[in-house]
RNA sequence: GGGGACGUAGUGCAGCCUGGUUCCAACACGCCGCCCUGUCAAGGCGGAGAUCGCGGGUUCAAAUCCCGUCGUCCCCGCCA
């Protein structure tokens, strides 16, 4: 059952007509099998390909009784002449098509079990059973061509950074917990009791003190853990790739970037990037697509109809605007569906969940306008509605008055939930955009306090250093995000390197002295020992792998995901741990487990 | 923490709304056996395989209705 005597020569998807002649030896799962009674076919399978195996009782009787007993999955090695297939047989549908390979001698390296979904692309088997036998479900082809181009995209990224002058360097996965971001994951300390480890949400601080070390250029690619809830596009533990540079500017981090990009894209995906990338300030990615990461790939632009409704006698509006809110819209050109009074309510209701007060709409019909609320418009507001939307008859106008960001929020999502329904959105295109000039903080409702956008080592702009204390929330950051096809792909900034400015941040955010010192008192010290200016950026690579293969979700790119609950089907993991396990730690269950 | 969808042979699904001889649960693929010498989704014949996620309730009767619970997925909150 071992590899014996035998040497593997070619892969299962390399030989061609003009191998014919030669012997081979291939090793590989039988995919499928075609006993015809007397001559058997078996289609060979590796991580390269298929190739057929002949195995006639005539020519080799001994391979042709041993081919009886293999069953799907079998792992084979089979040695042979490669042979042209007979005219009229050739399958143009693999690329080894044209040649096959009459065994003379097979061995079955092991048995396998009946798999419990066929190993093929076109598959059925839902997810659970998929994670549940991850390694069956990696044997796929499509899910190998998945893993091969997320190396791929890996190794562009070592060999361009390293030609740029960056040192990949590790850093540590037991940590510190900081305040500020995502929960975080703890691991307790035996030789420490009562204390923990955090593992990194991301080497922010690592990387900052490289270049305090005078490092100059560092990445890494690297995993980090968020403990908050998951989605499709979300893991608790997940793989950036992580950049900073001494003594730079957003322009060249963006130069690098695109630079990195176009060569991707060209190794990778075998398509020019169009370059530059463009460039949206934070304002007016919300004013005009309601989001921080807007889609350029379809229109459906967000509509700011303020002035428009200035003397409304539509008390809501009205309203809003006197509460110094804004009144925009969303206009639906006719054509892309009918939509009925029931559906209307449904999106309202929908809007309310997203903190609108609700969701208006009208009909452009005949000269003017319909709707429930078009009873509220002079002919005039309406002659200048159609003017300033273009309205074509049959078009649909949805209406939000709100505070800015509820209202660009939920026109927002509306904007994307349209253009997926009603198939606006074309495939294989891929627009990137730099958001720049985001806000240095935003208020938490929550916390009642500010917090950081990006994170509490961004730099305030220069010219906005003054309104620190007194208006926060006029404070721009340097801050970028880089965002593809409407996802942010990846953020960064330039940071503080001086502590005084370092200690400001903090104390916008709330953090006094004495905490500052604790919790940060390390950084603080090292900016004070000659810390150049440094800025750097970090990118999710799954979700960049997702885009950049067309997949759908996150866990597709990853070979050992987790369920929306952070459990691993395969292993069982989070598991409970032996009382001994606990006492050596220094933990104590408390809760459901102790009542 | 909240909203929604789903859970039926190994796999994917039908049946559920309107409970009962189309339900001791259908179909397809897979699996097992036999036949078959050029297939590549091989073909033909036959066969096995399901505590209808779990627990409780309603009812003469539950896959079907109700309650609870567990799991998976999508979303909101959350994720600097």
């Amino acid at each position: 059952m071992n590899v014996g005597d035998l040497q593997r020569t070619h892969s299962c998807g390399e030989l061609r007509a003009a191998h014919v002649g030669r012997v081979a030896t291939l090793m590989g799962w039988a995919h499928s099998i075609r006993d015809h009674g007397g001559i058997l076919f078996i289609d060979l399978r590796d991580h390269a390909g298929l190739t057929q195996l002949v195995i006639d009782p005539e020519r080799a009787p001994e391979a042709h009784a041993t081919a009886r007993q293999v069953r799907s999955e079998f792992v084979l090695a089979a040695v042979g002449e490669v042979a042209p297939r007979p005219q009229g047989t050739e399958n143009p549908g693999l690329p080894t098509g044209q040649v096959e390979l009459h065994v003379k001698r097979l061995d079955v390296l092991n048995e396998a079990v009946p798999p419990p979904f066929p190993i093929e692309d076109d598959l059925d088997a839902g997810e659970n059973t998929r994670l549940q036998y991850r390694y069956l479900d990696l044997r796929r082809p499509r899910m190998q061509k998945v893993l091969r181009a997320r190396h791929e995209i890996c190794q562009v990224m070592r060999s361009y950074l390293s030609s740029q002058g960056f040192l990949e360097i590790e850093t540590p996965m037991l940590s510190k917990s900081t305040p500020e971001g995502a929960r975080d994951f703890l691991v307790p300390s035996r030789l420490n009791p009562g204390r923990f480890y955090a593992l990194p949400q991301s080497p922010q601080l690592y990387k900052q003190l490289l270049m305090v070390a005078g490092m100059n250029r560092y990445f890494q690619i690297v995993r980090c853990f968020r403990d908050e809830d998951l989605r499709a596009d979300r893991q608790p533990e997940f793989t950036q790739l992580d950049i900073e540079l001494s003594f730079t500017t957003p322009d060249e981090i963006c130069d690098l970037i695109e630079g990195l990009f176009a060569r991707i894209f060209e190794e990778v995906l075998h398509t020019d990037l169009p370059r530059p990338i463009p460039r949206m300030a934070y304002a007016e990615a919300m004013s005009r697509f309601g989001t921080d990461a807007p889609d350029f790939r379809y229109g459906l632009e967000i509509l700011v109809l303020d002035d428009l409704f200035r003397s409304t006698a539509f008390k809501i509006f009205a309203g809003a605007l006197a509460k110094g809110g804004t009144i925009r819209g969303l206009l639906l050109p006719p054509g892309g569906k009918e939509w009925s009074r029931s559906e209307l309510d449904r999106r309202a209701e929908w809007a309310k969940t997203f903190g609108a007060s609700g969701l208006a709409w009208l009909r452009r019909e005949g000269e003017g306008w319909s709707g429930p609320i078009a009873k509220f418009m002079s002919s005039q507001e309406g002659g200048e509605l159609v003017r300033r939307t273009n309205a074509a008859p049959g078009s649909l106008l949805f209406l939000v008055a709100d505070s800015r960001d509820v209202a660009a929020g939920v026109l927002g999502r509306l904007r994307r939930d349209l253009a997926r329904e009603l198939n606006l959105v074309p495939q294989g295109r891929f627009d990137f955009v730099w958001v720049t000039d985001f806000p240095m903080f935003e208020f938490s409702q929550e916390e009642k306090r500010w917090v950081a956008m990006h994170h509490p080592f961004t730099a305030p702009r220069w010219e906005d250093l003054d309104r620190m204390q007194s208006d926060p929330g006029s404070v721009r950051a340097q801050a970028y995000d880089l965002v593809l096809n409407g996802t942010e792909i990846g953020g960064g900034s330039i940071r503080n390197h001086r502590a005084a400015i370092q200690r400001r941040v903090f104390e916008a955010l709330g953090i006094g002295p004495e905490e500052a010192e604790r919790k940060f008192g390390f950084l603080l010290q090292a900016l004070q020992f000659g810390a150049p200016p440094h800025g750097g950026i970090a990118f999710g690579l799954d979700r960049l792998v997702m885009l950049l293969t067309g997949l759908e979700s996150i866990r597709d790119t990853i070979p050992f995901p987790k369920t929306q609950k952070g459990i691993c089907l395969m292993t069982d993991a989070p598991s409970s741990v032996d009382e001994r396990q606990l006492r050596e730690a220094h933990v104590r269950l408390v809760g459901s487990d102790s009542d």
